[in-house]
DNA sequence: ACCTGAACACCGTTCAAGT
DNA sequence: ACCTGAACACCGTTCAAGT
């Protein structure tokens, strides 16, 4: 798909990391990848990834359409570039000076803390979550910067370079899901439905057909269910999810403490 | 966003569900709402959602294009009868007449098969993952079987019904996070980096600058890693947040068995 | 009410030209 | 080597017409 630079490594990633060497002669260049990608950037954040044209990309910049193909060998790589940017990436947390709960506290905070590093990207960016993502993606500097942040929060665990890993990757992808997920819920509540349109669903969602689900729409917990103004959208379910995978993780630790190898002991 | 019927429900989930009443008098229609969802998933299966236009989909089904706008709002609309087609999901797995393992590993093996359910659609139908959902897609047909079945799975577990929901939230939405992952990284095979790309990447992914991601990177456990050919893609990855999951979700049970007031997810 | 043909306002991208 | 103007092959969608 992509295209490589000499040195094997995609084109793509190398323009990300500033060591795609730029043409020396010909006239001076009007615009740099920095800028483009900021300004596309900027357009998604106001109006949505569907608003990123080449066509109005490039009229915010002041200039033509066609000029953006000197930069970028296609829409495909820009859309890349705008998921790695390091700029998304919000700056960490400072950790507060609060008196801590421990060592075996201390890494739940952190965890904690750097999820809601996640999350207030998807938040600021919500257009990532539409971007195709490829083999590359892992690659780019935004991603790197995370996992680099990820890994900071779960040193304190002390597990191998290899389950270090698989958790970041685990816990990011939950994340990312539930980002979506609460983005697509947006506007739930319009969907206030009347008697009527209970009814209408209620002819067909029946406890024959969907013995489990029917009885729990029914009871209106499944759609509006007990609505918690208090807490904006799926936050008490994201919570939970988060919190299973804690636990899940406290257990592991306990089963097998630092240094030990794992016992049987179950 | 979308059109709504007389009852209050949005038309397109009436259309899905098949309540929407179809006009009566004038020519006989010479397509249905089934045939043409039929015929886009089994174009976005074999050739991706790119290639699922209004064009090539009319083609296909021998009609013009501008016929489809008699049965459809608008490609949104279509994308999502799409996605909440009731044919996407996988039939469930037959129990095993296996050796049970009592109550307390029964849930997991349900759980797992409905997961495995989860991930064999996907597997068959990536495009899912491409379509944008909205906050009527959980009230399309798949969604609601998809949460019935999951209920079934996990209906041992004693848990209240919006806990199980929250439940059914959290693993389904890891799944398909996972999903995106397993397809985002296909053909990261081919990224097996020469010594050049490496060293140049070493040149950008410092010590100084990502102090937890480099070692790693320069260790090759980042990239490329310890390749294991018997598991395809991110496959152990993958167990090990599951495992956290249903192990959070063990450890939850025995400190507040079934019968006791359960605690407010936190 | 169905289906069609023509047309519109966009897309991303190529190419030959100017500087 | 940069930037441009014109052109191409598509998109989704509207509209007035035929039956």
């Amino acid at each position: 798909m992509g295209e490589v630079t000499d040195s094997g490594l995609p084109r793509v990633v190398a323009i990300a990391w500033g060591t795609h060497a730029q043409p020396q002669s010909g006239p001076r260049r009007g615009m740099s990848h920095e800028t483009i990608v900021a300004k596309a950037i900027e357009i998604a954040d106001e109006h949505g990834l569907a608003a990123v044209t080449m066509q109005r990309l490039a009229e915010a910049l002041g200039f033509t359409t066609m000029s953006l193909y000197r930069y970028v060998a296609n829409k495909d790589e820009l859309l890349m570039l705008m998921l790695g940017a390091e700029s998304l990436v919000p700056e960490p947390a400072v950790p507060s000076a609060a008196p801590s709960g421990g060592p075996d506290e201390d890494w739940r905070v952190a965890l904690r803390a750097w999820t809601d590093s996640l999350r207030t990207m998807y938040a600021a960016h919500p257009w990532l979550l539409d971007v195709t993502r490829g083999p590359t993606s892992v690659l780019m500097p935004a991603s790197v910067l995370l996992v680099d942040q990820g890994l900071h929060a779960i040193s304190g665990l002390g597990l191998s370079d290899h389950e270090n890993l698989s958790l970041i990757l685990v816990v990011s992808s939950y994340v990312s899901a539930f980002a979506a997920l609460e983005r697509d819920l947006a506007g739930q509540d319009d969907l206030a439905f009347g008697p009527e349109a209970m009814q209408e669903l209620g002819s067909v969602i029946t406890p024959e057909r969907l013995p489990y689900a029917a009885p729990l729409f029914l009871s209106g917990g499944y759609v509006g269910g007990p609505v918690d103004d208090d807490l904006p959208g799926v936050e008490s379910e994201y919570d939970f999810g988060l919190d299973l995978l804690i636990e899940g993780l406290a257990a592991r630790r306990h089963r097998a403490p630092k240094g030990t190898t794992a016992s049987k002991h179950g």
